[in-house]
RNA sequence: GGCGGCAUCGCCAAGUGGUAAGGCAGAGGUCUGCAAAACCUCCACCCCCGGUUCGAAUCCGGGUGCCGCCUCCA
């Protein structure tokens, strides 16, 4: 079985074959650094990085770059209402940037280039742009000729003459009386005084928006990458501008696989900053009752990554429960192993790789995927509460070994780890506090004291004590 | 107006021709002084109306409802 994404360009399930084989170049449009991000960007983060861990895990070599956006018109009002700098701005939530994916396990690019520094490349294809006709000068800027590309609208299916201008109810900018065409667009957008520029042979200014994503990919991956990947709402325009600069000069494919990602919703709603219905990632990890961000995670990876989600209390809620089974079971191994004996030589198991990669090949349909490792995890949960309440795991332990090697190698694929359960137990009571308060409960329901017995297990259940009462009186603990 | 997507159990969500994965929540049972925990078991004919087919949640036609994009956006 191949495996099969879903293509924005032909939209369609298409087997996926890379230019080079075993070799993956991969872009994914990250974000524009003027705020902290949220959790629509949360979403699209989780989404590639397990895109591209699932494309390692299945033996592919894979170069994936992400680039920030550094230079824009809502840093530089940002910085100008904190009287700062456009740089200082950048570099502030390029941090946060950093800060906010570690605690979601999203792994670092290989690299990440940012407008800032490709103004080489950037001015290279403009000028090459011009060179074959397809960018224009205007009053120190300079536009691209959509309409000299004849396959402009191949990735968006918008006609330029179909289209509904200004149907997104923005108003136009003071620009658009240099275009020759409304439906043109900047590369180069000339300075105003005391505004950040650089030289360049139409004068001092800044890069337009989409030219620095066909500047970056072409630099650090080429003229044609494997995959080119980002929200759905970049579909139209940015991608299909990369698309008209890129290929314009260099006459092939851009990128042979688009994938674009569903946003997040709220309350059935589009979450976006302009909307201001936005929640942060710090927001919601640092809020009380937080959730655990691989259950942050979980909850995206339990959608397909194209559809709209819905982060919701309730679901956000539902998700944490999941998890806790996820982690009971990733934790197990931690915790028994050694007791069990095991012996660090079994086989994985081969049924629930296999149903995870059909899965995951079938466009990475990562909640079926999911459903693989709550599988493994459900059995290993369950071989963890027996040991707690009856002493014997119940399965055979090489039969657990391969479960939980094998969860934890899929759960990572997904990014989904879990932290070892902390041991900060100082102030608790000690095992021996704990036996003696439990014989005396033990004498109390002898005497069918049943109020001082359950006085005392109300006391340990406080502390954390769980006590399980089994038959003919024996009473066993664990801490929860 | 143009382009595109979605409608499956209380909630979330897989499933593209053979009689509905999974998660959350819920129910019953065992055990118990009562509990708790645990274990076992149970829990959907897929928006509506037509059609194709031996057979459709899955294909076709027509409705209804919701959402996204149409030059800020992951």
């Amino acid at each position: 079985m191949p495996l099969s994404l879903y293509n924005t360009l032909s939209r369609r399930l298409e087997p996926f074959e890379p230019l080079e084989p075993g070799k993956i170049r991969m872009y994914y449009c990250g974000v524009t650094v003027y705020d902290y991000c949220h959790v629509g960007h949360a979403r699209a983060c989780v989404v590639w990085d397990v895109v591209r861990r699932y494309l390692v895990w299945r033996g592919y070599e894979v170069r994936y770059v992400q680039n920030f956006t550094d230079i824009d018109d809502k840093i530089l009002k940002r910085s100008r209402q904190e009287k700062s700098t456009m740089e200082a701005v950048a570099e502030r939530y390029i941090q946060a940037y950093f800060e906010d994916m570690a605690r979601l396990n999203v792994k670092e690019a290989d690299e990440y280039p940012r407008a800032t520094h490709t103004l080489d490349g950037i001015k290279r294809l403009i000028h090459e742009l011009e060179t074959r006709g397809f960018a224009y000068p205007s009053a120190g800027d300079v536009y691209y000729s959509v309409k000299k590309f004849a396959d402009y609208g191949k990735l968006s299916g918008q006609k330029v003459d179909e289209r509904q201008t200004g149907a997104s109810g923005r108003v136009s900018e003071p620009e658009d009386a240099q275009k020759q065409d409304p439906a043109d667009f900047a590369l180069w957008k000339s300075a105003k005084p005391g505004e950040p520029a650089w030289e360049s042979p139409w004068g001092n200014g800044r890069p337009g928006w989409h030219i620095e994503c066909s500047a970056m990919v072409r630099d650090r991956l080429g003229e044609t990458i494997d995959i080119h990947a980002g929200g759905n709402d970049l579909i139209f325009p940015h991608h299909e501008n990369e698309i008209a600069q890129s290929e314009a000069v260099t006459g092939k494919p851009l990128a042979r696989y688009w994938l674009h990602n569903g946003m997040v919703n709220v309350n059935g709603e589009k979450m976006s900053k302009s909307l201001g219905n936005f929640t942060t990632i710090r927001q919601m990890l640092d809020a009380p009752n937080a959730p655990d961000p691989m259950a942050v995670r979980m909850f995206i990876l339990q959608a397909n990554y194209r559809k709209p989600i819905d982060f919701t209390d309730e679901g956000i809620a539902a998700a944490q429960n999941g998890w806790a089974v996820l982690q009971d079971g990733l934790r197990f191994g931690g915790e028994y192993g050694d007791r069990l004996g095991w012996a660090g030589n079994v086989a994985p198991q081969a049924d629930a790789i296999a149903h995870f990669r059909a899965a995951m090949d079938d466009d990475f349909n990562t909640s079926s995927a999911l459903a693989v490792l709550f599988g493994l995890a459900k059995q290993l949960e369950r071989a963890r509460n027996l040991l707690i309440h009856e002493g014997t795991a119940g399965d055979p332990t090489a039969v657990l070994e391969s479960q939980w090697l094998t969860l934890v190698d899929l759960a990572g694929v997904l990014g989904l780890e879990a932290q070892p359960e902390s041991q900060e137990r100082a102030d608790s009571l000690s095992e021996a506090a704990i036996a003696a308060l439990i014989a005396e409960r033990t004498e109390a329901k002898k005497t069918k004291n049943f109020a001082e017995a359950d006085r005392i297990r109300n006391e340990l259940q406080a502390q954390g004590i769980q006590l399980i009462d089994k038959p003919g009186g024996l009473t066993l603990w664990h801490r929860v």
